[in-house]
Formats: structure tokens, C-alpha cells, sequence
DNA sequence: TTCTTACTTTAGGTAAGATTAAAAATTAGT
DNA sequence: ACTAATTTTTAATCTTACCTAAAGTAAGAA
């Protein structure tokens, strides 16, 4: 079995590649807070494990192996959280933390259970989508409510899980996927928008409206 | 938070202690599967961290603090069984070596809410009495099958978790907590015993007996 | 009382995963 | 193209938790 430590580490790189093509030793760093060193150290033992290509000084992609760990952590992952969720009625702010740290620990059993008391869910309660088994994922592209157009009706689809505060916030004011929602105004120069939804008005600042992503309807 | 590995300690300690009035580094490393130098190091270390009472060749007891911890984790192992079991649909055999993962990672919350959904049980389904928040722990002497008087009523009330075939074979043939048994004969030298329950009348080894505890009806 | 045996501890080592400090490589700015 | 800044890697350590081999302790048998 790979330590919590390894899956930590795909589960990352995985994430930072849906962004850059070669994710870079300090990116992953920073994501997991530990110094660049103790990456490049760890990115040996896991080039030497065939599960990343790692070239010196040029960055990390994960290989076939290592995408498929990846996926399995993130299916672990999403599971849990949605289950957490509706199971056993955590709030939208805590089961970020609580599924990181029993995703590791979970047996296939356990997953398979939750999947089929749970129906085969495709999303997250945060809007991810979760991996199948066989590590299919469905692609979506969302748009973050920040580049939405004016008036025009769309629906909360998948909300940021980075920060912790930040989720509480969403859930708090009912900004949760599955809501529908329409821009009124944004203000110039990266300003707050002024949002409808759930049939009220709102202004939200724009860092919080780049982590709302929305489709239309 | 302390390791998974010193969890794993105090928790065999504290089991180990029920029998014995100091435990020693042998049985500790028997049960854990280790070596009895590597027991030493860390008795050292954890009566440093004044969870135990450690006296060179003399053995270790649990300190107060010791015990609060062991108790603790014995909560979370036995709520987790339960849980498995009752919420997921675990069998009796595999619930055991899940738990015994899970137990070191799920938050206290967690720990709360199946609580709360099993409605505060007071017994694992293989029996075992779970300690509550408080650490108080429902004290209950039972009877090794093998010490039955003759054809009398019984109800099973514990069976041994440390083999987890005979844990198999017991839910296969259905004997487990509350069911009505009662014994017919008992070979004599430790011999076979012929028991009844369920309207069936069966043979157990005597060694299989001595691992279902029963209580008088 | 000493010998034998079983148990326990000490000493020295390994591996994973982290650290800091210093060296080396890359990238950018003029 | 050359220097400066930034990244990245190397080197040397630390901690946890395990190991084996050797030495020390305790307790019963001779």
C-alpha cells in the first residue's frame, strides 16, 4: 500500500496539471506546505516507483500509474465528502477535511458501499466531479460566475473547496450547486457583482465570484 | 495528535492489562507483531509522554492518561464495528479489520454523529461493551461457553475478535451475540461440545467454545 | 549458590519523510 | 550576453518506528 504520504503527493500533482502542462516543485510545495527539498526528494522516490515522470529542474507530470492512484484518491475523496454530507449530515465546511483524512484509509469495500447507498453519484456536494471506478471522469467545463453574461439565467454547478472559510461563507448565504443564479452588474475594474439568487439580491466581492463557477441553463 | 502507532499500543496495552496486573514486553510484542526491542524503545518513549508507568523488567501499566486514550480509540473501534455493520452492511468478519483502520481517523464529530444514528449502543455487534464520551465502560463478566452448566438457557453474549476465520465461521453458522444456546454435552478432556440453539443442534471444538462468551437468561 | 534459560534491554542500523543551509541551474532584465 | 534573481537540487540532520545481534537480568533447578 502507498503511504498517505505518496497518495498526498499524486493527489496534488494531478490537481496542479489540470492547469500547467509540467507542474513545478514549488507549486507543489507550497499546495502541500512543506519546503521545495522535501518535494524533490519525494519526486525521486516517486519517479523511481514509475508513477511520475520527473525530469530535474523541468517539473513533473504523473504517469498512466500514477494518474490511476490519483483518480482513485480523488473518487475517495468526493465519496466521502458527499457522504459525510448526506449521510451523516456534516456541515459543507467540514467535510473537506474530514474526507482528506479518511480517504486514505478507506477500503474499495467501504467506497463501493457509500457508492451504491449514495445511487452512483457524478458530483460532489462542492460540484466535483467524481472519478467512476474504472477512472472515467466526466469532463465539464464551467464558467466562473465572474464571466458570466448579464441577466441571463444560469446555475451554480461547483463551488471552490481551497478555502475552508470561504466554503462556510458560500454555505452559510446558500451560494451551493444546484441554485440557480444571474449577474445583475459587476462593477469595473475587478469589482464586486451584484448577484440574484434564491430570490434575493447580493454583492459579492469579485475573488468570491472567481470561485463560484456557474453553466447556463 | 499521537501516531496510529502509539494509538496501537496504549489500545493493546489496555487489553492485555484486563488479564494481567503489569503487562509485559513480550506480550505486547507478540500481539502487535514486532520485536520486543522495538516494544522497549517505545514504552520508553511513551511513559516520557507519562501514558504509561514503565518499570525496566518489570513491565508497564496504563497511567491515567493512558487509559483515557485507550479508551477512547476502544469508542471509535467499537462505534466504527456497529456502524459498518448495522449502516453499511459489513459482514461480522471484515468489520473488525476496517474499524481497526478507521479508528485512528475519524474526528470526533464523526465519532458523534454514528453515535447519535445508532442511537448511543452500548454494545459492539461481536459484543464488546463501548465506552462512552466520558470513558466509562459497562463492566459485564460473562462465561466462556465451555463453563456452561448442562442443559441450560443461555443467551450468547461476546464473541472473541482476535481470529477473524473463526469470527467467519461463527456469523456462517450463526452463532453470535443473542442468540439462545444451550449446552448438551461436553466430551470429557476438553473435548467437543454439543450445543443447541437456533433449533439446531451442532458440535464445536472446545477451543472454538472457549471463544463464545454467554450470559445466564 | 551457581547454572541455565527465558525475558528484556542496549547498541547500532535502516527507511520514510521531513528539515535547514549551501550550491547549482535556470530564467529574466538590461 | 552578463549579471541578478529565482528555482531547484544537494548535503547533512532529525524523528518515528521498525530491525538484528549482543549483552544484561531474574528466577528456578541442581
Amino acid at each position: 500500500m502507498l503511504s498517505q504520504s505518496v497518495q498526498d503527493y499524486l493527489k496534488t500533482i494531478y490537481k496542479l496539471q489540470e492547469n500547467t502542462s509540467a507542474v513545478s516543485t514549488t507549486q507543489i510545495a507550497k499546495e502541500l506546505d512543506i519546503s521545495g527539498a522535501s518535494v524533490t526528494g519525494m519526486l525521486k522516490r516517486l519517479a523511481a516507483m514509475k508513477l511520475v515522470d520527473y525530469n530535474s529542474y523541468k517539473g513533473v507530470r504523473l504517469t498512466e500509474d500514477g494518474t490511476k492512484v490519483a483518480l482513485e484518491i480523488l473518487r475517495h475523496h468526493r465519496l466521502l465528502e458527499l457522504y459525510l454530507k448526506e449521510s451523516l449530515g456534516f456541515s459543507l465546511a467540514k467535510v473537506h477535511d474530514e474526507a482528506c483524512r479518511l480517504e486514505h484509509y478507506v477500503s474499495d469495500e467501504f467506497v463501493e458501499r457509500i457508492d451504491d447507498l449514495l445511487g452512483r453519484p457524478e458530483y460532489s456536494p462542492l460540484g466535483n466531479p467524481i472519478p467512476t471506478k474504472e477512472g472515467r471522469i466526466p469532463e465539464s467545463s464551467y464558467l466562473p460566475v465572474t464571466d458570466a453574461e448579464l441577466n441571463k439565467q444560469y446555475i451554480i454547478k461547483r463551488i471552490a473547496d481551497d478555502n475552508h472559510e470561504m466554503v462556510a461563507y458560500f454555505e452559510e448565504v446558500g451560494l451551493i450547486p444546484g441554485v440557480d443564479i444571474m449577474v445583475l452588474s459587476k462593477a469595473p475594474f475587478n469589482g464586486p457583482l451584484t448577484i440574484k439568487y434564491s430570490g434575493k439580491e447580493y454583492i459579492v466581492g469579485n475573488e468570491v465570484g472567481r470561485n463560484i463557477y456557474v453553466d447556463a441553463i
